[in-house]
RNA sequence: GGGUCGUUAGCUCAGUUGGCAGAGCAGCUGACUUUUAAUCAGCGGGUCGUAGGUUCGAGCCCUACACGACCCA
């Protein structure tokens, strides 16, 4: 049941709809055409000084009312388009009759206007309505149109209003949107072909992570829903493409936090030839170029603080950097060692789980020291080289480094951006990475990767040396907007649905 | 999973010691021919997230629940 304000607001407007109408409006109508934005119109008087006027330019131009000022014989309204908002100065003694339409007008409305433009006396570039019409009724009062919109959850759930009144929020869709497209282009001008490949997956593999679960009727059998690109795109470079990329959509049915969403936006691209070493070239050079395209400068703010994407960015050693900042005074790969020095050091219990540090599965101890001893101090742009192997079964063991394999992670304001390694193409060593997996399924881990029998076969006809990257999008995005949420770079954030009473 | 905070008019927010539910914007009526958070005068608009409890009396105190935000693991 409506609430009586709202109500009434609505009947005002209906009635100002239908009295439109009487006047010969059509209130529906099909098209419109401006001739100019509310930004180009800006942009072709560039010096407009108060009192300027073109009187021989016709110009339509088309917007949401964001503001109407009612002046007895004349009006001024904020039109709002995609570019930005124009003025447009309606009075009597030129409009004629139909002026007295301009008083059924509601904030929200969508107007054409056809006028020439002018300069008020207070300097703002306007245009003289000779005639206008509306090209919708708005039925809803806006949201406060000096605060805007607040409210998080209305903003998610909303969005709408949110973009309609919020300018910050669609600058940063629009910088997201760019990002993409400069990453096409990038990628296709290198020679990659742009791929896609199945949502619905069998076995889910590529990442650690629990997946969602979904039926098909017609094969009667339960899918997942792709946690990862990794293991259909590196079946592509078996079948012979040798440089391929896909920007997708993962899932993963984990907890939401300002840098999770269930559903996310990756790029993942494989490239036949190359090594790890290739690909960071790649990643510092698209992210420096990418960055410089979108906001003019490789050096950016982000939440008060000044990142600089200028290569070559600072590397770090995996295992040595966290020797180094947790105070480890011997090879950390050293299993027994660790488990002393954990259980000395962190004797609680972690993550909800009975199970203290110090005993927790090797690699899981390795990863959750790194989660805190590392990746929160990494601020700046920097690449962490060879993560040991029994965190990495996809990963080629390192050419020189015993334990290692051959990966890196571009890291900034303590975030993860990407993941890439010189990938893992001995099947049999692959088989024996994944049994280990297995292995550690059994023992309970429903993160651990399962045993892809399919991709294994494939990989056994010969997948060539092959670097692989993946690149999260929305992260990236957050740091171009500058804004401090994942949620604020993804349109439709997940969001508990909401009961029917609220 | 735990902790803290929030939920009051369409929007943004106040609400005192537990004692008649408030403001600004938006809306309505009127005035106003260069305004821009227009201005001026007047008017209407509330299941205080939901359900219980305490009390003579609850927006306020207690319990549970719902949704959200932030922090922690």
């Amino acid at each position: 049941m409506a609430e009586k304000s709202l109500q009434e607001q609505r009947e005002q407007r209906l009635r100002n709809l239908a009295s439109l109408e009487e006047r010969g409006f059509e209130a529906y109508p099909y098209a419109y055409a401006p001739t100019a934005t509310a930004a180009a119109l800006r942009a072709a008087h560039p010096d407009a000084q108060p009192g300027d006027a073109w009187p021989d330019e016709d110009v339509v131009v088309a917007g949401r009312a964001m503001t109407v000022r009612h002046m007895g014989k004349v009006a001024f309204a904020t039109l709002r388009d995609a570019s930005g908002d124009v003025q447009v100065y309606l009075q009597r003694d030129r409009l004629g009759e139909p002026y007295q339409a301009v008083k059924k007008l509601d904030l929200g409305d969508w107007l054409e206007v056809r006028g020439h433009p002018f300069v008020t006396k207070t300097g703002e570039l306007t245009v003289d309505a000779a005639a206008f019409r509306p090209l919708v009724k708005s039925l809803r009062p806006l949201p406060d149109k000096f605060h805007g919109l607040a409210d998080k959850e209305a903003r998610y759930r909303q969005r709408h209003l949110d973009l309609m009144v919020n300018p910050d929020v669609r600058r940063a869709f629009v910088l997201r949107s760019k990002a993409i497209a400069f990453i096409r282009r990038y990628l296709d001008g290198l020679g990659f072909l742009e791929v896609e490949t199945p949502v619905l997956q069998a076995v889910p593999g590529g990442a650690e992570a629990r997946p969602f679960v979904t039926h098909h009727n017609a094969l009667d059998h339960d899918f997942h829903l792709r946690i990862s690109l990794e293991l259909y795109l590196k079946r592509l470079i078996v079948g012979g493409f040798d440089a391929v990329y896909e920007i997708g959509r993962n899932f993963r049915n984990e907890g939401i936090s300002y840098k999770h969403n269930p559903e996310y936006t990756m790029l993942e691209l494989y490239w036949a030839g190359k090594d790890y070493l290739d690909i960071l070239g790649l990643v510092e050079d698209l992210y420096a170029k990418l960055v410089l395209e979108v906001t003019g400068s490789m050096t950016i703010p982000y939440q008060g603080r000044t990142l600089d994407f200028t290569p070559p960015w600072p590397r770090v050693d995996y295992t040595g950097e966290l020797a180094r900042r947790a105070g480890i005074g011997f090879d950390v790969l050293d299993e027994a060692r660790l488990r002393a020095w954990a259980a000395a050091h962190h004797p609680g219990k972690v993550d909800g789980t009975t199970v203290p540090l110090a005993e927790q599965p090797f690699h899981q101890l390795l990863a959750k020291l790194y989660d805190v001893y590392v990746e929160p101090h990494l601020l700046q742009p920097t690449f962490v080289m060879d993560h040991p192997e029994a965190i990495s079964p996809l990963a080629k063991r390192h050419r020189s480094r015993p334990g290692l394999v051959e990966r890196f992670e571009p890291v900034a304001v303590g975030m993860e951006l990407g993941n890439a390694f010189s990938e893992l193409n001995d099947a049999l060593d692959q088989r024996r990475r994944f049994e280990e997996q297995a292995a550690r399924r059994e023992a309970g881990d429903d993160e651990a990767q399962p045993l892809d029998e399919e991709f294994l076969e494939a990989l056994e006809y010969g997948m060539p040396p092959t670097g692989g990257l993946g690149l999260g999008i929305d992260r990236l995005a957050m740091l171009l907007a500058d804004v401090p949420s994942i949620r604020d770079v993804i349109l439709f954030p997940l969001l508990r649905p909401q009961e029917p009473n609220r």
